[in-house]
RNA sequence: GCCGAGAUGGUGGAAUUGGCAGACACGUGAGACUCAAAAUCUCAAGUUGCUCAGGCGACGUGUGGGUUCAAGUCCCACUCUCGGCACCA
């Protein structure tokens, strides 16, 4: 027979599938909808090897659905603006919107070769207006209903160059370009408020039953919803207060100290009054320069007290001293602590270092503050009236005390802060806002979107906005009054635009709406989105709350926007990420056009379970090669004539061997989403093909066998199946052909052999009847020539018979 | 630092969720085919000690404890690696 031809194949193919539109999407309400949905990529102008992975796992997905007769949706788009083009338009004097459409002519190349079963009709890219039109359409009606508003926030600013720096560009507090230090600078800038729908957020879990456990986790973490008190404390000799949020209002008693963050406004208030300013000014302007990530890190705190200030303990009346450090942070709570050491161990680490009194208010079974702090549950002590009672009680009980003596109140603190979406960058959606002295800042009207970004700009290497000196786009009239206004020049963050685009997908050519509700509700919510962990809490987080938005204004039914999530493991290259920001990218394109996508695909997906980290390795690949060759080769197997005849056991054999392959696989896909299990349950039953031919062939059966084989591994190897199928004499493409079934009568075994241990040590195996009792079972062990020896002189203590599963005897 | 994962042969991984550890592959070795090689097909193999060569035993899932007739799986305490930490996407 030929060689299998992989290239000419899978061209082939592609252009079939291409020609005859088989993967197009339509409405249709007489099937059921399958809505799979990978997170489209960044065209940083090379495929690499955690796409392949994103979409070959897709693919199966998008596939097996098929196959199982579901109307399936499968899109693909590009989330095209972002920090990478505007450095490449400086670095290589190329203009952003070209760079990002070369790459992504070059990359959706790249993705054709993979022959992933998209539809290719809906496909999109944010950095169109005719996309981002609709992000300013949504930020308007967001600002129509208060939901955006304008506050100052710090930003990493390079004195040199005079601009903001992404945290990517800050490299151990230096600038990138320059290297000068960057400094931490309060600017004014636009933010959704998100936390309006924290509760929501957090609410909205509970429906998300078919997402992993640890992603739920990780957000509820990040949403960090906290019950506890705000509490005034008096600042001695002044008649300000300072308010403070804590979680552990029962341990009022135990406050020995506050700790300020560097950020916080009152230190400035009390300049005059502060002994050691210089010094306080020496640690505010440091910590300036560190990130937060730096800041909570450190393993030793660090701080400074405020010389000549003081607060009162309103529980004890005690003057306590008031430092300021970094690791308490402006943006969590009110940026102050109160501190109590003796149960908290940041507070005892940073007394211990500041020399300040500990005292201890809750004492446990073996609690030694001497030692370290203690954290958990005890007793009241040193805490007045409440002294004896619970932890867990004084906790009911404090809250109440404090509120009746006016010192503050029970509330609840979310870590979730407020989207930050304005961006001092070019190469994002612009901000649809202008400002006018007289009316001060107003939404362009509706009918004037999009706000087109300039073409006509000039890239320096300073890494300012070029927005800010394009008069074309800064001057025109304010819609109100119609007087000569300017634009705003903030961009979007790029979150934005991958809050809200699987929706855009099922209606992705609509010029007069962001989508049409009754198409996005025929196949929303997505019912699988496969992507990566790392975006376990920012874009997912965003996304969710979008699409929250989106239904409050109507335009969509459900609550959440992906009903099951699939998060694949990082591809990575010598055990760290493969990034483009790191450099170690494998391109997936050697390794098509040697062995085809079919072998990379089928390589990914066996390599790993797709949950898990793939540490890339050419080795295997070759392997995979030889499994596809010698799928091929079963055609020669089909043709063999034997002189022996199939026995009937053989047949039976064969025929249960198959029917457990078809269960294995089909629940691998659905249930577990292991692929790779999947996969080497098919090459079993290859296997046991080609042992089958040498004990006498049935061409009839041998047919079905091998078509089950074409079918069952035609979402991972479409090409070679559309190829073989097509050879077997079907018509029709098994891209659209249905999923074989499996019949659970094949399967079942009446005998079946158990292992036999003694004292949990393997010894010997028996054959029962499935059916069989423990007597029975016993009897036959017992009356078992090898194994009746080995309890000759011994004693049986017990024994243990788990139905169909195992025996173990307990002898002395 | 905080939050979330992970660790199993020479390698990637499997193990019906407490019941035969190492499926399926890679790599390795042997055999068949061949003048020969490649390709292909078949077989072998966790480590290790005895061995009458058929076997018999010990040790084995990051480390140290524990629960259980039985632990990769459950509990406690650690170590290391990876992801995220809000302007990379």
């Amino acid at each position: 027979m030929v060689d299998y031809n992989v290239n000419e194949v899978e061209k082939k193919w592609q252009q079939i599938w291409h020609d005859k539109k088989v993967f197009k999407a339509q409405e249709d309400t007489s099937k059921e909808k399958y809505y799979l949905l990978v997170m489209f990529p960044y065209p940083s102008g090379n495929l690499h090897m955690g796409h392949v992975r994103n979409y070959s796992i897709g693919d199966v997905f998008a596939r097996f659905n098929r196959m199982l007769g579901k109307n399936v949706i499968h899109p693909i788009g590009w989330d095209s603006f972002g920090l990478p083009a505007e450095n490449a338009a400086i670095k290589h004097n190329i203009h952003p919107k070209t760079w990002t459409k070369q790459n992504i002519a070059k990359m959706n190349e790249q993705l054709k070769m993979l022959g992933i079963s998209y539809d290719w009709d809906r496909e999109i890219a944010t950095c169109d207006p005719e996309y981002y039109k609709w992000n300013q359409w949504f930020f308007i009606k967001m600002w129509e209903k208060g939901l955006i508003f304008r506050k100052t926030a710090n930003v990493n600013w390079c004195p040199s160059c005079k601009t903001v720096l992404a945290n990517e560009q800050v490299n151990q507090g230096v600038c990138w370009r320059c290297d000068s230090q960057v400094e931490q600078k309060e600017l004014e800038q636009w933010f959704i408020k998100i936390t309006d729908y924290a509760d929501e957020l957090l609410e909205g879990h509970k429906e998300l039953t078919g997402w992993p456990e640890q992603v739920i986790a990780m957000q509820k973490n990040w949403i960090g919803k906290s019950h506890g008190a705000e509490m005034n404390f008096q600042i001695a000799d002044s008649d300000k207060k300072l308010k403070i949020f804590t979680t552990r209002p029962d341990t009022i008693f135990g406050v020995s100290f506050m700790v300020l963050s560097p950020e916080h406004s009152i230190i400035k208030e009390f300049k005059n009054k502060i002994a050691n300013w210089q010094e306080v000014e020496k640690y505010i302007i440091a910590s300036a320069s560190k990130s937060n990530i730096e800041r909570a890190s450190s393993k030793e705190k660090t701080g400074v007290k405020l010389e000549g200030v003081s607060a009162i303990n309103p529980a004890n009346g005690k003057n306590i001293p008031i430092f300021v450090a970094d690791y308490v942070l402006i943006g969590y709570g009110t940026g102050a602590i109160m501190a109590v050491p003796a149960h908290d161990q940041r507070d005892w680490d940073f007394a211990r270092k500041y020399n300040i009194e500990i005292t201890e208010v809750i004492k446990g079974n073996n609690s030694d503050i001497n030692k370290s702090a203690y954290e958990d549950e005890g007793f009241m002590v040193n805490s007045g009236k409440f002294d004896g009672i619970t932890s867990a009680e004084a906790r009911e009980q404090m809250p109440v005390w404090v509120e009746e003596n006016g010192w503050g109140k029970r509330t609840t603190n979310f870590k979730l802060r407020e989207w930050l979406i304005s961006r001092q960058r070019y190469w994002g959606t612009p901000i649809p806002m202008i400002h006018c002295e007289k009316c001060g800042t107003v939404p362009v009207n509706e009918h004037d979107l999009p706000v087109q970004l300039p073409e006509n700009i000039k890239f320096t290497d300073d890494g300012k906005s070029p927005l800010q000196g394009c008069e074309e786009f800064l001057n025109t009239t304010c819609p109100k009054c119609g007087a000569k206004a300017t634009r705003e020049t903030d961009t979007m963050d790029t979150f934005v635009d991958s809050s809200w685009y699987y929706a855009r997908y099922t209606d992705a050519r609509n010029n007069n709406k962001p989508f049409d509700s009754d198409k996005a509700n025929y196949w929303l919510p997505v019912d699988q989105y496969v992507g990566g962990i790392e975006h376990a809490c920012m874009h997912l987080i965003y996304s969710r709350f979008w699409h929250k938005i989106m239904r409050d204004l109507g335009l969509v039914k459900s609550n959440e926007p992906f009903k099951n999530l699939l998060t694949q493991g990082m591809v990575t290259l010598g055990g760290s990420a493969m990034s483009k920001s790191k450099g170690n990218i494998v391109s997936p394109d050697e390794i098509v056009s040697k062995y085809g996508a079919d072998t990379a695909r089928l390589f990914i997906l066996f390599a790993a379970p797709p949950e898990k980290q793939l540490d890339w390795s050419d080795d295997g690949v070759e392997g995979c090669w030889r499994f596809i060759n010698r799928v091929w080769r079963l055609q020669d197997v089909l043709n063999i004539k034997s002189d022996v005849a199939a026995t009937d056991k053989s047949k039976e054999e064969l025929l249960r061997s198959m029917h457990v392959c078809i269960k294995k696989v089909t629940e691998d896909i659905q249930k577990e989403h292991q692929f790779n299990t999947a996969i080497s349950s098919v090459m079993e039953l290859v296997n046991v093909m080609y042992v089958y031919k040498y004990h006498g062939n049935d061409g009839c059966l041998s047919k079905e066998v091998y078509e089950t084989i074409v079918l069952l591994l035609a979402p991972f190897t479409p090409h070679l199946c559309e190829e073989i199928w097509n050879l077997l004499g079907h018509k029709d493409c098994v891209s659209c052909a249905k999923w074989p079934k499996y019949n659970e009568q094949y399967i079942k075994q009446e005998v079946i052999e158990i292992p036999v241990q003694i004292n949990g040590k393997l010894k010997g195996k028996i054959a029962v009847n499935i059916s069989s009792q423990e007597q029975e079972v016993k009897d036959l062990v017992l009356k078992n020539d090898k194994l009746k020896n080995l309890f000759i002189d011994k004693m049986i203590v017990k024994f243990i018979y788990i139905q169909s599963k195992i025996v173990n005897i307990v002898v002395k």
